[in-house]
DNA sequence: TTGTATGCGTTATCAT
DNA sequence: ATGATAACGCATACAA
């Protein structure tokens, strides 16, 4: 890795340090029980002496495993023109889940393997890849929604875990957030805020979680005594929400209070209002999904549904690590609970 | 790395069904010259019929390199109290940053592990760390700005690319793109459209960034014979923004013309602008810096000046695999040049 | 050009 | 409780 290090120092020189065996050494390195006290003490002066650190290459040519976990980010092929988004990586969201991964995963003194998959090509190759690397499991980030690699994992027999629930139904564990439980949040808080006229732009309703948010919210209207909801459908962008808005302004122009299946499509939706003229919080009440950067650069500030993303990063972690450290238990699932944000656009 | 695959193939099982010796099939493997047409094809049979993928821990243990990278995020220590930001892996602008990296080191076959260091414990581990994981080569993005990181890096022999010059001179290499240059566009732009009275919120002039910037626009206004233009020093953040664009009002209420050191402060700014009444183009025309997403978002959408930072990603794979490569050679540095993107705010 | 033999640093099995 | 010793899968110096 350099120029001309000394040599690193090996179980080897540790032991004559110590004035033990390699096996002894070996043993106080990976804490097992059956060694001398004062042996113990021998071999951990010594360890830090001679700054010995173990061979990670020649554990893991043993132990078959590398104690590495990869961090796949899959999403479908990018159109080749497209190069101002930067991919899943520059998602502001997807970087809050990363974080509370790394968070996780510090503890342990582990660094994950960082793999972009975009291609058909990326992932018939991964599973083979990943046996090659010695990865010991996989936190899948995927935003394809007919993504193969949860079910291709599984059968590979790869401890993986899921970040929200797969589009196909797969027998893989995964973490999401109660999206039912959000949406019902902010129906309770428009009827609160005393809106007559509440309607919705939902997210694309063959995505999970564009459907559970949008259906959540009409049960929870229903709920309030509102059996009818207008809704318009959206696409998650920015763009999207524009175009709903529009639409939704011409079917329902005596609307008082807005749901948005994403901050982004808010977004659309606020600049649209404005162009309107409409007032908000004062003509209209907004409310939104997921508390990104956005909510708060935007005029007024968002009132959105957050979810506890970093935490549930850091359950995928420990899910993986229960899974390899366990193989052959069946796959978990734990839903975390949002909170409402409110801010100034209601 | 699975519960009951079949054992890998390994080297022997390949030379077995070749019918040649193992060291045969080593040098096929690593595309050595000397081997027999004849005998090479039955080997790259024998390959494809095993399916055999060489370990790359048995071949790291024998070489000393693991052939792999690392991708370090090195930033000052986070207060634990800001939980919203999810740290710079969140941040659009070094996702577009990773996005060039990964897309380079991708035909390669090569996949970085992901470091983030944020603590002074961290960055004192992280050579020796480095080491253990026998990490052949380091892409520093670095956020701190007296961050000791290239330095040790360099002083440890770690082959290494950086990131935009570090604010200390360090002989280490790094890209970074011609600021100045990107602050003259800026600047010609601004005289063109007519603006009489220009003025600009710089970044924190210890960074390199800020003050080049704002250097850079300043005597780029000087050649068009406007030898004094108002400043304010601001944070890169959008708060930081608002707040100075609240003084320069107050300090220069004739302004036309204003450029800002990043996108966020601009941001920022449009608001200000906004509150005041001022309509943006027509009463003042803002130019920002680094096309970021929130370009796009705000309304108007900005003119702001873009580096190529995805060629800048990829430059920093090269410079490393050089490095790598041929070791002992001194530090390189590429300087890219910036592009000005006219949007609706000028 | 090809094969043989050795060693890389660990873990793990076996005696002791 | 401890110490030899045999793998692990590969690259490479050397012999042929």
């Amino acid at each position: 890795m350099s120029t001309e290090q000394p040599a690193a120092p090996t179980l080897e020189h540790v032991a004559a340090v110590a004035g033990v065996s390699r096996a002894t050494v070996s043993r106080v390195v990976n804490g097992i029980r059956n060694v001398a006290p004062e042996r113990r003490e021998a071999v951990e002066r010594a360890i830090k002496a001679t700054g010995y650190v173990p061979n990670l290459a020649a554990r893991s040519l043993v132990t078959k495993r590398t104690g590495s976990l990869a961090l796949v980010l899959s999403e479908p092929a990018k159109h080749v023109d497209d190069k101002s988004s930067g991919g899943i990586v520059s998602d502001p969201f997807f970087g809050r889940v990363i974080s509370g991964v790394l968070g996780a995963l510090r503890p342990h003194g582990l660094h994950p393997m960082l793999m972009v998959v975009d291609t058909d090509e990326d992932r018939d190759a991964l599973v083979p890849r990943l046996r090659q690397d010695g990865i010991d499991g996989v936190l899948l980030i995927s935003l394809h929604p007919g993504d193969p690699l949860p079910v291709r994992l599984t059968e590979a027999g790869v401890p993986t875990a899921l970040f929200a629930r797969p589009a196909r139904p797969a027998p893989v564990s995964y973490v999401d957030v109660a999206h039912r439980d959000g949406a019902a949040l902010a129906a309770a808080h428009l009827v609160e805020r005393g809106c007559r006229r509440v309607a919705t732009i939902s997210g694309p309703l063959d995505a999970p979680a564009g459907l559970d948010r949008s259906a959540g919210f009409r049960e929870a209207m229903a709920r309030h005594g509102r059996p009818f909801v207008p809704s318009v459908e959206g696409n998650f962008t920015q763009l999207g929400g524009e175009r709903a808005m529009e639409r939704l302004l011409a079917e329902e122009p005596e609307l008082d209070g807005l749901f948005v299946g994403n901050d982004l499509m808010a977004l659309g939706a606020l600049g649209v209002l404005r162009d309107h003229g409409r007032r908000v919080p004062e003509d209209i009440a907004v409310v939104g999904f997921d508390d990104s950067p956005a909510a708060l650069s935007c005029r007024p500030q968002l009132t959105t549904v957050r979810q506890p993303v970093e935490d549930m990063g850091a359950e995928m972690v420990r899910m993986v690590l229960a899974a390899i450290a366990e193989p052959g238990r069946g796959p978990t699932s734990v839903i975390f609970d949002p909170v409402l944000v409110v801010r100034r656009s209601t």
